[in-house]
DNA sequence: TTCATTAGTGCCAAAATTGCACCAATGAAG
DNA sequence: CTTCATTGGTGCAATTTTGGCACTAATGAA
């Protein structure tokens, strides 16, 4: 380790907030970083830091070396990627992170199929149905529904997201087969929820193609699709759900479509995020592996839907 | 040594055009450059250099990277010099390089009493009347008589340089005290001579203030003052001598000028010159050491001379 | 053809780095 | 006010990395 690193390494210091959280998030002791800021204080002949045994604050001098830092991970980062554009075989880490139902569903065969093609490349698959933060993890590529908000990121849609109002047999024949959405509503429904999200009506266009929104009666929320598909199939309740989510529930009748003929609102869409332009080969590759299995007009998952 | 070393090394590789010579101008072994050539492109999975075995050549992708190395190069030195403006204290290597004669007469004395007063500095001082590449070989100072041609520099006038016309007493006993520049350029002359400049002639303001010029009989011709000065004293030649050779030997009246009335022109001046606008302390306050020693408005050297 | 010079490689010693165990300080929680 | 988890720092031993030497192969100039 030497300069550029101890700066790079005090730039991590500063934005996760302590030693111990930037040893954490690189796997390495903390006692190391004490010595490498040290270190680099001894080199640069400034005390960077004020420590307290529990805390620090950054001096004059640090906060300087904090800006170098930036332009020197900006500035190495470019020549890295600059590099890479010129593999020609992919080779490296390929980190990706999605939801727990994409990764599974759809990323897993995609992988398999590309670390058959590229052995060279390792991947790392992160799945959380949380936001991570892309850039301070260093994801590579990142799987999510709807558009982020951090405009400094790349997002390219890669499918539609339909939704679909599904409800097993034993459930039509509990309660009967919905005439109309009024009707519909008045049925105990199971939803999405999670701490800030919580998907509790149904977004629909009328005959006049106005958007219209009816609260649905949801008995059961979870923050997990596969739950949600469970308790639909058990039959005791039915669920608004995202098209991604059905395997073959529809095709083998173990769930049946809802007001089909009704024109429910697409929520936002499947993204792909990324967080530079140009892309190293494997992140490309990758991406267009993905593009490929998904489908380019439909989704591969409407495909099991009529 | 990590990646932003080896891209250092890298540019430092291709500017001196061989791993055998960055190895000497770094002074470690030919084996460690090939090695960590190597590394580095094992880690930016890329070919940078074509080899032959006894030389090499650039690649698409290695051009690029020399050109991001020189990037990090300017930024790593922009943060490490701005770290030294917090220095309080003068601490590190200063890096010196003169001619011979300054050094031996002018900056022994001044290192010596900075030395005393900052001990936490290291001198490294280089004597070459050649020209030395002040960037390429990295040093903090140099002192010079002339401007330097290469206006990335920066050039400082520390002193005047006159000239004197000397010869010993046994001389002007042989020869008689020349009464006008046209008797004494019939006197046999010590000059001084290099590969690239030869001062033979004595330049001069006539009454009218005119520049005129005289060609001298040049019999013994050196690159070396203290030369010049011991042939001056045996009394065989005179000698047209930039004032700061001259220790007592005036004083003392081991040599006496000659047409004291006579303008000389000054020829050129005493620089010195650094790199940068910014200088560590340490070079700042070494600089105004020298600055001190030699004096403000007449250089110390003068004072030996009436 | 000779010969000096260049880059590359294997090996071993030396130097640096890392991680563990432990310490002292501190601030939050009870 | 006390307890206690957490933070940054330090000494030490193990590991990793590095550097230098000796040697090889190749090449271009004399």
């Amino acid at each position: 380790m030497d300069t550029t690193s101890r700066l790079l390494l005090l730039l991590d210091v500063v934005e996760r907030g302590s030693f111990a959280k930037a040893a954490l998030a690189r796997n390495i002791d903390r006692s190391v970083i004490s010595k490498q800021m040290s270190r680099l204080e001894d080199d640069l002949g400034v005390r960077l830091l004020n420590r307290t045994t529990r805390s620090f604050s950054l001096t004059a001098a640090g906060a300087e070396m904090v800006k170098k830092a930036q332009q020197l991970r900006e500035l190495l980062g470019d020549t890295i990627r600059l590099a890479e554009n010129y593999h020609q075989e992919p080779r490296g880490i390929l980190k990706i992170t999605a939801t727990t139902t994409i990764g599974r569903r759809f990323l897993q065969p995609v992988i398999n199929d590309f670390q058959k093609r590229f052995p060279q490349v390792e991947v790392e698959l992160h799945l959380d149905d949380m936001l991570v933060d892309i850039v301070a993890d260093g994801f590579d590529l990142a799987f999510r529904i709807g558009e982020p908000k951090d405009s400094s990121l790349i997002a390219r849609k890669i499918a539609r997201n339909r939704f679909l109002l599904l409800a097993s047999p034993e459930f039509i024949d509990t309660y009967g087969m919905p005439k109309s959405i009024e009707e519909l509503i008045t049925f105990p429904a199971a939803s999405y929820a999670n701490q800030s999200l919580r998907v509790d009506s149904i977004h629909y266009y009328n005959d006049n193609d106005e958007i219209c929104e009816q609260k649905t009666q949801s008995t059961f929320r979870a923050n997990d699709g596969e739950v949600l598909l469970m308790k639909a199939l058990s039959g005791t309740a039915y669920i608004l759900a995202p098209a991604f989510i059905i395997k073959d529930e529809v095709k083998d009748g173990s769930l049946i479509p809802l007001l089909p003929d009704l024109k429910l609102m697409e929520y936002s869409a499947m993204y792909a995020v990324y967080p530079h332009r140009d892309l190293p080969v494997r992140t490309r590759l990758f991406f267009d592996a993905v593009k490929e299995y998904l489908g380019k007009t439909t989704p591969v998952w409407e495909s099991s839907i009529p």
